[in-house]
DNA sequence: CCTTCGGATGTCATCGTTGTCATCGCTGTC
DNA sequence: GACAGCGATGACAACGATGACATCCGAAGG
């Protein structure tokens, strides 16, 4: 069990024969330090294997390299996926990441936020349960960047997914392949998520020229058993779907295997939001990539951004990360 | 943009009318403290909403209630379960959870350890990339945990899984449910977990009389190609296998759909490692639970344990998270 | 030659908390 | 009645670093 106390700027100023003042200016890149004597501190800081102690700087200064992330659950493939980018871009920065789940409770978001403030951290990165999650937390200066979900907060950067988009390019794309009778398989559309796809499907087919064949639009789906249900229905009707778009990762893991079981791999199938087996399947799952990477690097830069000039107004509060469609097979079968 | 700096020590102190000291004694439950000052002092504290300075706190105390942990990657579905169960955990007990990804970075790796260390994590959680991994690293007196793979420190626990379980229970589902030819469908075994599995396979068989057929040994299937043309292989063997155990869940990915496509939808199937589609599929696949959540509970624990304690002795340096089979269908298909 | 200036460096206080030791008032004892 | 013993409290330094300000010294200007 190594036991060696690292040393400290004391230590490192007693090796360069100088204050501990001025080692600190060295630690610091102050330019009123000269040359040789700057020389000398490095010097003893190496051969020391001086590391400063974020404690103490933290303390002093009232900023840790330190910045916090809030969301749902890391558990969740979504936000692991995007956890792991933020990291990996923080990282590169020198700042080092302190996760809390929220588990979706409002009041444990707040807490968490405020007490990752307290810590110091330098900013904080969440996923808000609702958009006035953050109303009243006391944040000293600290920035805060919203992902995923779009947040209230003055200052503040949203980084969301295109969802609009996403309902409108899956719809398209299957327009362009000759459909003309798509069903949409969602939960609920209360969630802003859920109808801002919904709104896209509806966009897409009507500027397509196309109407919305209300019997095809299933927005009760909540489990397994409900996408069984819709997927025999629909193909139960007179004119059934010649495709369907799935609006969530947890519906097509249903529909997929429904859709196979009705004998029907030649219905045309859209997946928004990408899933392990979608490659292996086939004909392959063609999705519309929900990319939690892409949300996570553009909240990682916002958040560089805010760190490296605190004072910089937005251009936008909201940054919209684009649908992007990764054709497979399962999206380009023709009616 | 609020802007209240928190109230310290010295504010509840002023406003109880007593020294700091004893606003620190009555933080730190300290017994010595008559119970009217300590009511005082607790009734400034909220009236003030007083939280403690974590980094003064650990400046002073030389720790903090922090532990850090470091794996392969946040992204991992794997590891982010972990990950997700050990934050919950460690939460429960007031500890944050600081992540670092070492992208099976041996140096990394190190690095990582060696920066939590000073940053006063109170202790660590490392998934090794190999037994020496943190030789060397100076750690004061921050436990370390192992998980997923065997670390080598004195007194250091480690956490896993028991990968000869995982083939030993595998196989003897199968052989209850009558099966006497047992393919396994593996990546090469040069790595330790794969070749436990491999050793647990043989163990089940040789403990039911059965021979075990080296032409149903498949130790050579990296990707999914590998694994359509294994299968393909042993479909066409005279005397065919009844029944498929997968090692792991990335060949599991291509197994299902290649037995799939071969029509031979009555082959029994075991999946060692579970995954998304497993239960939508038709039949449900059978898979032996790699359980990241039972692997992180009992990481969390002993972290726990090794906080609370940290002269406590290890019963056993290796700790085994038991195999648990999960039944869905596939795997109990008779031959 | 003395003053002024500015670059280089040092002194001291400070961030918020806790450990060490001293102090205070009281009771109980020889 | 002096003193040990004890519970409760406070004064002070310290953790490791940085900010404000002082100081020192040689060069430039009058």
């Amino acid at each position: 069990m190594a036991q060696t106390r690292g040393a400290t700027l004391k230590d490192v100023a007693e090796m360069a024969k100088v204050s501990i003042k001025t080692a600190s200016r060295v630690l610091n890149d102050d330019p009123a330090v000269a040359a040789s004597t700057r020389a000398a501190v490095a010097q003893a800081m190496r051969s020391l294997d001086y590391q400063p102690d974020p404690a103490a700087r933290s303390l002093r200064a009232g900023k840790d390299r330190l910045v916090g992330v809030v969301i749902d659950s890391v558990g969740d493939v979504f936000f692991s996926q995007l956890v792991a980018r933020i990291e990996s871009m923080l990282d590169a920065a020198g700042y080092r990441v302190l996760i809390a789940s929220s588990n979706r409770d409002e009041q444990r978001e707040r807490d968490l936020v405020q007490s990752l403030v307290q810590r110091r951290c330098a900013g904080v990165i969440v996923a808000p349960i609702s958009r006035s999650s953050l109303d009243g937390v006391p944040l000293r200066d600290a920035p805060v960047v919203f992902v995923d979900r779009i947040g209230d907060l003055p200052g503040a950067q949203s980084v969301v997914s295109d969802d609009f988009g996403f309902g409108r390019t899956a719809t398209e794309h299957l327009i362009e392949h000759g459909h003309r009778r798509i069903a949409l398989v969602s939960d609920a559309p209360v969630v802003e998520t859920t109808r801002r796809r919904h709104e896209g499907y509806r966009a897409a087919m009507l500027a397509a020229g196309l109407e919305v064949d209300e019997r095809l639009v299933r927005g009760n789906c909540d489990d397994r058993s409900d996408v069984v249900r819709a997927i025999t229905e629909l193909m139960d009707l007179d004119e059934p779907p010649t495709a369907v778009i799935s609006t969530n990762t947890r519906l097509s893991l249903g529909v997929v295997p429904a859709v196979r079981q009705y004998g029907r791999t030649g219905l045309a199938v859209v997946a928004i939001g990408d899933f392990d087996m979608a490659e292996s399947l086939s004909p392959a799952i063609t999705v519309i990539d929900h990319s939690p990477t892409a949300v996570g690097a553009a909240a990682a830069e916002a958040m560089l951004a805010s760190l490296a000039d605190p004072t910089r107004t937005l251009d936008d509060p909201i940054v919209t990360v684009p649908a992007r469609l990764i054709p497979r097979g399962s999206g380009e079968l023709r009616p």
